[in-house]
DNA sequence: GTTATATATTCAACAAGTTTAATATACAAC
DNA sequence: GTTGTATATTAAACTTGTTGAATATATAAC
């Protein structure tokens, strides 16, 4: 459920309508957490037949109407449950899904010189994202100084360190991987 | 549809019952890849009326009657099609879809201290996964060297030395986390 | 003047993953 | 004798995530 609390989370800080929240959470969460536009507004109904959320419509001249949600006592007993237990959610954290390695694991059936453009894509593809990551490092640091809320951008900022963190092990990693399929090909 | 591929994957290796799919899946993919053998049968059934396996019931008399699947044509050429257009899924390499650190990004609606809890609990999986890894990488090393398929082995090692890079890198991670933590707590 | 972008939401169909449990046999351990 | 473990499969109900489009207005850029 964690689509749910994330966004609990981003209205606890404030009220937003189902386009800010898109927005906010492409900006920030998606580094860990990747949502598309109409499963956020999904869930936001979903939400809000919980109880967690209410909701007003707010009419527009200008712009097309909106609908801006305010997180509930409810949701906030909610977040604050969730984010008191932990457990799970830590045998979670260690379960990688991805078909990269899948696929990984499998290049034995297709060849040397397949496998090498595949590694260095992907060792392309650390580069921009830890790129991508700075951009957004900056973008806390500013934000958490503008905000004064140091508490709470220091644990963005342990967020981000994460992404840094595993961006060079993938890059280390493909690097020791390409030197490995090199050997096979010298021989 | 990655985990259809994987289990094309395996069964590429050889002809396996649902049950010794689902302990070869444990035993290997689990590490990047986790399904529940509910799914597992069900994606063989929805492999099977795809044309990529056939299946033949074995009845036995000491042991409750199996259904033996084997590859087709048409499923080496769907797992050769997948290994040959790895475009898309690298981007999927680099999407973590992390609950944990969902938690650690709004961890500032808690105290420190349960953060800390957090970062110690999660610390201590890292190792237990890299022991867990580290059981596996031997399996892997002895199972390549009685098959003699060096090929294959050397895509197994480097898969695994992925998840430890990553382990690694998240031990590292949470050790730093934990001093700014601390500091604040001191301060 | 037409094309692109931003604002703002909704929906249907589908695919993938989770939960939970039912069913049945055999062997080993205590 | 009953408890646990291994073998072996099935299935319903549910939640979550993906795909792809439809709808509508305003402004900025070319």
């Amino acid at each position: 459920m964690s689509l749910k609390h994330g966004l609990l989370g981003l209205l606890n800080y404030g009220s937003m309508t189902g386009y800010e929240l898109d927005k906010a959470f492409k900006a920030s969460l998606s580094f860990f957490w990747q949502a598309k536009t109409s499963q956020i507004y999904r869930e936001l109904d979903a939400m809000e037949r919980q109880g967690w959320l209410t909701s007003q419509r707010v009419i527009q001249s200008e712009k097309p109407n909106k609908r801006v949600y305010t997180i509930t006592e409810g949701g906030k007993e909610e977040l604050t449950k969730w984010l008191s237990s932990p457990e799970s959610d830590i045998m979670d954290a260690m379960s990688v899904r991805s078909p990269f390695l899948m696929r990984v694991f499998f290049a034995g059936e297709t060849s040397t010189k397949q496998s090498l453009e595949m590694l260095y894509a992907y060792r392309q593809k650390c580069l921009e994202s830890k790129n991508r990551l700075g951009s957004a490092y900056d973008a806390i640091s500013e934000y958490g100084a503008i905000v004064g809320d140091e508490k709470k951008s220091k644990y963005w900022q342990i967020a981000a360190l994460y992404g840094d963190a595993f961006f060079d092990a993938g890059l280390n990693w493909a690097d020791k991987a390409i030197v490995l399929l090199k050997e096979e090909l010298g021989e």
